[in-house]
DNA sequence: TTAAACTCTACTATTTTTATAGAATTAATT
DNA sequence: AATTAATTCTATAAAAATAGTAGAGTTTAA
């Protein structure tokens, strides 16, 4: 399941894109808009920020923006940013990659192979989500 | 990810489905074998057995043993046994559905549908992973 | 009767998640 | 220069979930 930061940044991602080009929207207005604790949010835009999925004005009529394309934004993108590894154990994962440690050995273990099977999977449909692809509908 | 119950109670089939049928192994030696605390493993083959996984015999020379095929426990089954919902939001789920509290609307909602897709195709993966295909490899 | 196992409930400890608080900084406007 | 309105940053607190432990009770074989 997607944590509630994950789920709070995919629709301050989604808000942002449905805006007019070059517009800045202020935190408070995300927040009102998506229903996200105001400060939570500041956290999680400055997380996206670091990011460089958006980018920020600083000061009065300050705020954030999209600065990527919505297109170039994935599902998996932004669960690997707040939720960590897209697999279901780290010694299956990509970019998470950790040896278990109470495994005996890679090669032997049976749980390994299959979960790196199904990671492939899930990638592969959460690379197909984008923020473009989740306005449209 | 999987939780260490999940993980714990998939390594627990995995052995009991390489035992000889009729095989009775107790929990210490499923315990030993696959490095999984006792008194957490006694919890995990209760719920297993609650779940119609594993039976068991009680008293001396008792354990457990599997009741279902290993080619009709799926990794699917296991994780909404233990971790819940395979969907990555409740309102994307079939098994453990809820409504978002903080969505206007489910057919405005620009997630959902995009969680649905995922859902399909990790459940569609995750059912094609069973105990037997696992011990095979 | 004893030993060895599962069964069951309650509890505790740890970790992670979900926030909240408040001071510091930045920039536009007056 | 002062004011206002915004982001930035760090620390902390509260809540929930996870992981693990304890111990008494029940069952069965010898």
């Amino acid at each position: 399941m997607l944590s509630h930061k994950t789920k709070y940044a995919l629709k301050a991602l989604l808000f942002l894109a449905q805006q007019e080009p070059g517009y800045i929207a202020r935190t408070l207005e995300i927040a009102e808009v998506a229903a996200i604790p105001k400060k939570f949010l500041e956290q999680i835009l400055l997380d996206l920020k670091r990011a460089h999925f958006v980018g920020s004005k600083q000061g009065k009529f300050g705020g954030y923006y999209l600065i990527k394309s919505s297109n170039e934004i994935t599902l998996a993108d932004i669960h690997r940013l707040f939720d960590g590894a897209i697999a279901l154990l780290p010694c299956a994962s990509l970019n998470f990659y950790e040896p278990c440690s109470d495994c005996k050995s890679e090669s032997e273990c049976a749980l390994r192979h299959g979960l790196i099977a199904i990671r492939e999977e899930t990638l592969k449909a959460m690379q197909g989500i984008t923020i473009a692809s989740l306005v449209k509908k």
